[in-house]
RNA sequence: GGGCGGAUAGUUCAGUGGGAGAACGUCUGCUUGACGCGCAGAAGGUCGUAGGUUCAAUUCCUACUCCGCCCA
């Protein structure tokens, strides 16, 4: 062992994670082949904001990606994980906007051109954080093919798509109310609202009739729209207003004439059950416009300002200050009649909280009906497996009633809308390329469509955008369709039910066969992690302070699918102490191979109990974690691990071979070390997915030389290390290690003292266990260790336990403590007894004995006999003492 | 209003139709030739409430309560 370089007594992630990450990344081992040998493993990482900076929510993401990567890498499939990113179409054009206002420039000033050259310089200059952040993290994506959602593969996909929707008439555009957000200043899509709980008030104003003959009480929650009220509506069936059906009224403050009309949709039980029906400003009012043809008057403008149409009073205001005008000119002319407190959702915007206005505008639709049919069906039919499960019908409900498309946005940063508009015939055209003159009449003033596509189109296309297609490539048919998603909860209805129906549609196949969902980070009080609550948590920090591992196996473990998870930094610390466990273990290991690496070849009879034990549990963790995996359980996968690490292998298995290792002959040595050798590598294979800086790191230390873990092969299992005998006797073993400890610690036996314990055993396969690792014991329980069958042998000043049917005594120095030790018993035999009654109590239960299984019976019997002679052995004793 | 998830040790969370688990925290001891980011031992739970199914329910079913999320 002389000159033998040892590790640091704790392990620095610092100094080794960028240097493996490199080595990887050069090494080209994150590269993906199309091999026809080999079954492709295919995943697309949802991409990130160009704009965005690395956030807990991507670290998971990410991470429970890269597990599966490395694993199926090193199971022998031929493994591609696409990475890349989004444009981001509001987010960055804002960003940009911000840095331009510095400059005092707005986007106005310098031109769509100009505009969108310094979008592309800020993409260029910042666009590759989150790219470097994910190689901090560990992510093993194949990073020759990164992609971008405006590269020109995916410009070309994204244009492909939208000519051919067009051409078949499933994309169109027309006047139709649409979320506005007075502060993006684009329309939003539905889902891009978000409902809020807000509290606000029920107005209840005057309608007075034309006649005179009276008035018309409604209720609304936005005074301010009434300026663009064209009727008031009632339900048919209400017997308080069928009497007022064609009459007319006069829109207070404006003193415009409106009709009564009846509608099925009016709820007769909301306010007054009469509805004041604003088709420019409400979804709902909207439709109702439709139904009965009636005028539509824009009162709010684009930047949420009431527009001159409204009427001279107010025209200019923001919204909300004539909100106020308005109700205290109601109330100056007696039409208001009362307030309510009503706590009702408001629509903000899911970029900037803006409260959306409503708004009539001419906007392109996809039509989803004949899109969604078939990407329900594909989920029905399993063809796409969410997991969990419970998904399914958060998916299926969504598609279910799912309304048109807007994609169509008023920005500049994203696809530009491929269809040219001809000022002098009304006509429009798609074209795939630049039209420089109208088809129809020939003029030459035609002009692109200004708007860009919703960042979404194109997300929607990314699992085939980004193996090439349209083009027919090698990737396309080798790793298509992809094999799972895994991405966050919140974004089935964004993205995950887009690339479902795009890709039936273009691709006649789903996208991916399995969606993994995972839950959110929250932070530790259970709140989202967000900017303005300022709760986020950095994982670079977290990076820099604990390393990546640290954080990846923190993330991984005690995490279900689905669910979310709390984070807590002394969660992170029990994966960094995890991390050093194994450190630690592979230092010991280390330090005891020597460099004798060739010990290779062991006869199987060298082998100790201890060997063939952690042998068995090692195949047994194995098999689990592989297992779990399969099933995407990956917590409970890093579970097992963790427990195999720190409890049998470090806590026993190691302990158990040091008096070999130190002071035993070359054969039962060179048996220990091949063993811990197999285990410990063994073990690094498991933990690589997982943890992959700290298992290269030790890799290479033990096995130098040998290939990177990251291409190793992953453990086979291996049936004939299963040996339940050793488990057995094992289990024997450490249940009379235990009972000892308990009774030194309970009796307060100085720790450095050696006690001379006696056991008594009268089975003798027990004995003959206890005999063959008697050291074993001593060396564990501190002592020396006599076993024998006669209980002539008890001794009588000693402390007294039974374990494994083995009576064990431990002498105390001196006269022992008769009352405690009586205590100490009668605790013991209390519980004996409540178990008993408990076994007992079932034993008697005829419904138990005849119809429960006969092992579920011979189980409970075998324990009622146990308890028996553990009672016993305690009475004994009891009376002994007493 | 509809749907989903959670409710298990002081805390955060796993898990299971047949003897309640982990981590952290707490308490007691420990310079044990890998590790104090550690070792050994211990305390701590009528598994949300009420019914039902079952020989057996913390686990399956129903209703309810509280918390969170999504949709309208």
């Amino acid at each position: 062992m002389d000159g033998k370089k040892t590790l640091p007594k704790a392990y620095n992630p610092e100094a080794v994670e960028e240097k493996w990450y490199r080595f990887w990344e050069e090494g080209g081992y994150f590269r993906a082949w199309a091999d026809p040998a080999k079954t492709p493993f295919c995943i697309v990482m949802p991409p990130p904001n160009v704009t965005g900076e690395l956030h807990m929510g991507h670290a998971l993401d990410n991470t429970l990606q890269d597990v599966l990567t490395r694993w199926r890498r090193m199971q022998g499939y031929a493994v591609l994980w696409l990475p890349g990113t989004d444009h981001a179409g509001i987010a960055t054009q804002a960003r940009v906007e911000a840095m331009l206002a510095k400059e005092g420039l707005f986007r106005l000033d310098l031109g769509r051109e100009r505009f969108l050259k310094r979008v592309w310089a800020w993409k260029e200059k910042y666009g590759g954080l989150i790219t470097l952040q994910l190689r901090r993290l560990g992510a093993s994506c194949d990073w020759d093919r990164e992609r971008f959602t405006m590269d020109e593969g995916c410009s070309e996909a994204v244009k492909e798509v939208f000519l051919r929707l067009y051409e078949r008439g499933l994309i169109y555009r027309d006047d139709y109310i649409v979320n506005w957000c007075p502060h993006c200043r684009t329309v939003i899509s539905d889902i891009e609202v978000e409902h809020q709980e807000t509290a606000g008030h029920l107005y209840y104003i005057k309608y007075p009739f034309k006649d005179g003959s009276g008035h018309v009480l409604i209720a609304t929650t936005r005074p301010e729209t009434m300026l663009g009220d064209t009727a008031v509506a009632v339900n048919p069936a209400d017997e308080r207003y069928r009497d007022l059906l064609g009459k007319r009224l006069i829109l207070p403050l404006v003193k415009r004439e409106l009709p009564v009309i009846a509608d099925d949709h009016v709820e007769i039980g909301f306010g007054t059950g009469a509805l004041k029906v604003t088709p420019a400003h409400d979804p709902y009012d909207f439709e109702i416009g439709r139904r009965h043809n009636l005028p539509s008057v824009q009162v709010i403008g684009p930047d949420g300002r009431v527009t001159a149409e409204a009427g001279g009073r107010y025209a200019g205001l923001d919204r909300w200050e004539c909100r106020k005008l308005v109700v205290e000119d109601l109330q100056r002319e007696g039409l208001l009649t009362r307030i309510e407190d009503l706590s009702h959702a408001v629509g903000r915007c899911y970029r900037c909280d803006t409260v959306v206005e409503p708004t009539v505008s001419k906007q392109w639709f996809v039509r989803m009906r004949p899109l969604a049919e078939p990407a329900i069906r594909a989920v029905e039919k399993r063809q796409v497996v969410f997991i969990p499960e419970r998904f399914t019908k958060i998916y299926l409900n969504w598609l279910g009633q799912i309304r048109d498309w807007c994609i169509s946005r008023q920005l500049w940063w994203g696809h530009r809308i491929p269809v040219w508009h001809c000022p002098d015939c009304g006509g429009s055209t798609a074209s795939r390329d630049q039209v420089q003159r109208c088809p129809r009449c020939g003029s030459a003033r035609v002009e692109q469509d200004p708007d860009v596509l919703d960042t979404w189109f194109s997300s929607a296309l990314w699992p085939f955008s980004t193996l090439g297609w349209p083009k027919e490539t090698a990737d396309l048919r080798y790793f298509y369709p992809t094999s799972v998603l895994v991405t966050g909860r919140d974004i089935i209805f964004f993205w995950v039910a887009r690339m479902i129906f795009m890709a039936l549609d273009f691709m006649k196949e789903v996208p991916f066969r399995e969606v993994f969902i995972h839950g959110l980070v929250l932070d530790a009080l259970g709140r989202k992690m967000s900017k303005s609550l300022g709760n986020g948590v950095d994982p670079i920090e977290v990076i820099e302070s604990h390393g990546a591992d640290s954080l990846r196996f923190m993330l991984i473990t005690g995490n279900t699918p689905g669910n979310d998870l709390r984070f807590h930094f002394e969660k992170l610390d029990g994966a960094r102490n995890f991390i050093n466990k194994l450190w630690n273990a592979s230092r010991f290991a280390l330090m005891n191979l020597g460099d004798d690496r060739a010990v290779r070849q062991v006869d199987g009879a060298a082998y100790e109990l201890a060997d063939r034990w952690i042998l068995s549990r090692y195949g047994e963790a194995v098999r689990k974690t592989t297992e779990y995996l399969e099933r995407y359980e990956l917590g409970e996968a890093a579970g097992v691990l963790y427990d195999f690490v720190w409890d049998e292998f470090c806590d026993w298995y190691i302990e158990l071979v040091k008096p070999r290792l130190y002071r035993g002959t070359p054969r039962e040595a060179a048996a220990a070390r091949t063993v811990l050798r197999k285990v410990l590598g063994g073990t690094l294979r498991l933990l690589h997915p997982f943890v992959p800086f700290v298992t290269e790191e030790i890799w290479h230390r033990l096995e130098p030389g040998a290939a990177p873990l990251i291409a190793q092969s992953w453990p086979q299992e291996e049936p004939e290390l299963a040996d339940p005998a050793a488990e057995e006797e094992m289990a024997v073993l450490m249940e009379i290690v235990r009972s000892v400890r308990h009774i030194r610690a309970e009796m307060k036996v100085q720790p450095r003292r050696r006690a001379a314990v006696v056991l008594v055993a009268p089975e003798e396969k027990v004995r003959r266990v206890i005999e063959e690792n008697r050291e074993y014991i001593e060396e564990l329980v501190t002592g020396t260790v006599s076993v024998t069958r006669d209980p002539a042998a008890k001794p009588a000043q000693a402390a007294h336990a039974v374990a494994a049917g083995v009576e064990i005594f431990v002498p105390l120095g001196g006269l022992i403590d008769i009352d405690k030790e009586q205590a100490r018993l009668l605790k013991e035999v209390d519980a004996v007894l409540k178990e008993l009654s408990r076994v007992e109590g079932k034993l008697r239960n005829s419904g138990f004995l005849s119809k429960a299984p006969a092992e579920v019976v011979a189980k409970e019997r075998e324990r009622q006999a146990e308890l028996y002679k553990k009672r016993e052995a305690l009475e004994e004793r009891l009376r002994m003492l007493g």
